[in-house]
DNA sequence: CGGATGCATACTGTATACACTTTGCGGTGC
DNA sequence: GCACCGCAAAGTGTATACAGTATGCATCCG
């Protein structure tokens, strides 16, 4: 399995410890690591040609965010999900997203409004082929720009941090992009509520959202057995 | 300043960067650091007799729940927290406890029930002197156990790992016992709408609780500028 | 032949040594 | 006198050496 790194990059004021981290994270939501694999320090620290200092910081980072676990003198080993876990993520994510989109509701800028309608415009598929890209990057912005529209930094910080352990749990399970499709018009629900800066249809319409995400995903859930 | 710190405890499988940001965490939400105050990694490796590498380890995790800011090459400084900033905490916090509540009402077990309602009867006071422990007890144990009872584990991580930084803004800020008094019949109401197992009553009682305790603080807030 | 015991091994936990970056101060040249 | 340059000190970032712990295997005893 070659799974050999490449970087040593340009940045000139960012420490190993975040690069490190960054990869495994990348690795980690790609699905290049099973559940339950271990993840040992110093063959990591090899395949990123550095010291297992940093290494072990980047560890402990993920481990705070829950997508490793680590107990005292064993290996930290790749979360394992189970199905009621899935739920549980999506849970807290309706909880945290859908409080962040009643308020962006009237925080949100005309500005950023524009730019949401130029991604919904663009994501609207000319053939059927044409889901994908347009959609995921209109999905992403979306998100963003609730949370960092949201008038509250640390509700934005939250959301953000969480959602490591959210794309690390969709890879684990969603691998058709039909979610992708499904989700068009609940994203511009969520979109027209938030034109209207009405509150409670923004944070309903996205509360839907991610409920509707989760049905998508548990539909998939047998894949969960069958992992690299 | 006499800030020498004891410990060299006797936990045997417990790692001494746990223990290094237990003691820490514990300055800190005990008031013991300033805010904007610098905390260097070899004078506190020396007040707990330990090399940098446990410090390092427990300020990058007091770094990833908000109660300090580490930039690179800088020392790690206490976070300063605005006015505003204690509003957005309170929000947070709310949004997680409510919909902990919520969820509580209906997965509460009726012996958790019993307890609470005995912390209950023991925190109300004989004499009005007789206020704070028993009180303080009480809504320690209220917010644990709605916490834990709301059937979602990876909930009540993030509103135990979340705790951690509003006990420190708390400690910034509030000084009177007032708040707890306050809180009493807010808390009772909560107790009554897990008891009626009625989660848009429990939600509203602890989203209500929550807001009113942001507005304690909030009076005192002028204390804020004059801090060791 | 089965089980317990001791040892070797492969890790992580901790300490320490070394490198690099930032910053403030002092000297020097204009 | 002022500005710029350079250097030294202090602090973090990284590497590495050392210590401790859990685990599997082989051996020995019953």
């Amino acid at each position: 399995m070659s799974r050999t790194i490449e970087f040593k990059s340009l940045a000139p004021h960012v420490s190993l410890g975040d690069l490190v981290y960054q990869q495994i994270v990348e690795a980690l939501v790609s699905g290049q690591y099973a559940g339950g694999e271990e993840l040992n320090e110093v063959i990591l620290a090899a395949q990123f040609h550095v010291s297992r200092t940093p290494v072990r910081e980047a560890l402990r980072r993920l481990a705070a965010e829950g997508l490793v676990v680590n107990q005292r003198n064993r290996q930290t080993t790749v979360v394992e999900i189970s199905p009621s876990e899935v739920v549980q993520t999506y849970q807290v994510r309706q909880i945290l997203e859908a409080a962040a989109a009643r308020m962006a509701a009237t925080h949100i800028s005309s500005t950023r409004l524009a730019e949401l309608k130029g991604l919904a415009k663009a994501a609207t598929p000319r053939s059927d082929a044409d889901w994908g890209n347009g959609e995921r990057k209109f999905d992403e912005e979306l998100h963003r720009a609730v949370a960092e529209s949201c008038g509250n930094a640390k509700l934005q910080r939250e959301i953000q941090r969480y959602n490591n352990l959210v794309r690390f749990v969709r890879s684990r399970v969603a691998r058709s992009p039909q979610h992708l499709a499904h989700g068009h018009t609940e994203h511009l629900q969520i979109l027209t509520a938030l034109e209207h800066r009405d509150p409670t249809k923004a944070e309903a319409a996205m509360s839907a959202h991610i409920a509707s995400a989760l049905q998508v995903v548990l539909e998939e859930l047998p894949l969960l057995a069958r992992r690299p």
